[in-house]
DNA sequence: GTATTTATTTCGTGC
DNA sequence: GCACGAAGTAAATAC
């Protein structure tokens, strides 16, 4: 990883083409190949970026990065170098992700009765013509019903979760099947949706649903 | 900003949680208040960062990172600092753009005849109770054109022009109305969408046409 | 202010 | 390899 703060100007030619007036900016070359341009704001957006593949060719003061599949190109220019400096960094572990959909998914899941006493699950990711639905259950009373499950609850996952129960309700084997929308939060435009199409809303709490699982917590 | 390179552990939890094993990392501390974790790859995409508004705080080898806005925090152990440096930027005068889709428009509607010879624009972000269509043409026959400009030719945009035309079609001021979709480059199975809707499809050469209006080019 | 759309989206996953 | 959906999406824009 290569880290050069510099005065330059940078100009970008590929999906759109943009312009880096001369400014002060960090220019970071990883190992991947991979060329950003950072200010000093944005957060962790760059300014302008090579994504790989791409080599970089230093010719003197003007720098050219080139794509090697598409002809995006980077150019560039500079001004003053305040500051260059290289370090190994060694092959990354990685990031080790939880909490993300398919972990609620799998929760909700082995925990159906988070529903309601006496359900049972008929089996996750149920195959439709137009997708899997999340989990596909009996209640207490042995009626179907079709979960929908997001992280956060909008309106996009009530629609969708419409076109699965019309679908689902064209099985005589199946028909009726009611719908419940399960979310850790869920917007208000998507519960009154939601409400009006006699879906059921079910706020979960991830946490508390992965303490049933695993009550050991790593940090926090 | 403020360059460090560390071999670090670091623990994540807000919208997701997520660890980092140990590893050489860059720490990117900006001067908006923003930390990110870069490995050597992922191209410019760090592996954990926090957004502004947020605080630092170093207490020995443990660097906190708490949301001021809400409970997400960035626990980074400090194994071993291998460099550290402070850098002044100054406000960056930021990105200047070209080509999006706002910029496409108004040069098709600058130049309708692209579409064919004899061709008027009757308004551009023509009002309909759903949104405005891009541009409203009369071709050399007189007849009434929607057209839909996109940079990228997908699906979606071929199923916003049907419901378009579906409304405009109810006007009899206006139908019969025919589309056009016009985009840098159309996808295929947007292509074949719009052509079994009798939509026809144009793709557009955005510098060819930019060259009509501006022959200067900046770098290339 | 909130809701919607865009993004040089990027990134993963299933086919 | 390509289409589809999710993202700690974020950011800009419309309302």
């Amino acid at each position: 990883m290569r880290l050069v703060i510099a005065r330059c100007q940078v100009d970008y030619a590929g999906r759109l083409t943009a312009h880096l007036p001369l400014a002060t900016r960090l220019i970071l070359v990883k190992a991947d190949g991979s060329v950003s341009i950072h200010a000093d704001d944005r957060a962790y957006k760059p300014l302008n970026w090579m994504s790989p593949p791409c080599t970089l060719v230093e010719d003197g003061d003007a720098w050219t990065v080139q794509s090697t599949k598409t002809d995006d190109r980077l150019v560039i220019e500079i001004d003053e170098i305040l500051h260059d400096s290289s370090h190994e960094l060694g092959v990354d572990p990685g990031l080790e992700k939880d909490g993300v959909e398919a972990h609620l998914q799998r929760l909700l899941a082995e925990n159906v009765t988070t529903f309601g006493d006496g359900w049972r699950l008929v089996r996750r990711e149920y195959p439709t013509p137009i997708g899997p639905v999340d989990l596909l259950c009996r209640d207490a009373s042995g009626a179907t019903v079709a979960v929908e499950i997001k992280r956060r609850g909008e309106i996009d996952g009530v629609e969708q979760l419409t076109r699965y129960l019309e679908l689902l309700n064209r099985d005589p084997q199946l028909s009726p099947v009611r719908g419940v929308f399960a979310a850790q939060e869920i917007k208000p435009q998507a519960r009154t949706l939601a409400n009006d199409r006699d879906i059921t809303c079910v706020t979960v709490d991830y946490n508390a649903l992965r303490g049933v699982d695993d009550p050991s917590d790593r940090l926090f």
